[in-house]
DNA sequence: TCAACGTTTCAAATATCATTGAAATATGGA
DNA sequence: TCCATATTTCAATGATATTTGAAACGTTGA
């Protein structure tokens, strides 16, 4: 995973509104929520929603597909996991200050 | 840990120039680094770090403490650990989606 | 086709953040 | 005490982010 991408992923992170999203479509798990969900759960205004998920989806944190006339989005576990290995990584110069595993959840993947 | 605090920690990391001085600061370990030293390290100009290490000590994701003439920082590992574990906290609505482990590195303590 | 619904785009206003250089502060040694 | 070193503070500038409401877009069902 690329510094920039992690800045990306993080800033994504870093904000009250988009940190809510993504904490919503964490617990909901894979099944995700529709906008108009999002928007009710959080009490976000569909613009400010749309932009704050635009901003999730660029840093790859949540994925999105229409369903009919809604359009669905769901957490991105595999770059949650990458993002939380990047900063445990070569943690006290890469000796074993204490064991250290990668966080995990369903559908993850590889990551660098 | 609460949500602002979350979003504080968040936000000091996602930053270029933040997230090279913890990550400098995570893998030098306990032992810490002088401020010229960081500055060194990242060239990042002293008082442009001077900035971004108040942030990042208000985030509590670093500690410091005067030695000589030398201000000595530490990255705060029990802050990184809460932070790592608050984002994986319930997810998939608390159902075991897959083994799920708070990524840990010395000193790290006790967290909300 | 038309109207209703769900969502996104746009532009503008406000607020917040990052960087710079100069000056200030504090510590240690001659 | 005086000077050099290490770090922080300050003010100003430029850049980015957030929110809002109105309008546009695409989908569905009548």
């Amino acid at each position: 995973m690329e510094t920039k991408t992690v800045v990306t992923a993080l800033a994504a992170l870093a904000q009250d509104s988009r940190l809510a999203i993504f904490r919503a479509l964490v617990q909901v798990g894979p099944a995700g929520l529709a906008a108009g969900r999002i928007s009710e759960l959080t009490g976000i205004a569909p613009s400010s929603l749309s932009f704050h998920l635009k901003e999730l989806s660029h840093a790859d944190m949540v994925s999105s597909q229409q369903s009919g006339r809604f359009v669905i989005y769901t957490a991105n576990f595999s770059t949650m996991n990458a993002l939380l290995g990047f900063l445990t990584e070569n943690c006290c110069g890469g000796n074993p200050c204490s064991p250290v595993c990668t966080p995990a959840c369903a559908t993850s993947k590889e990551s660098t």
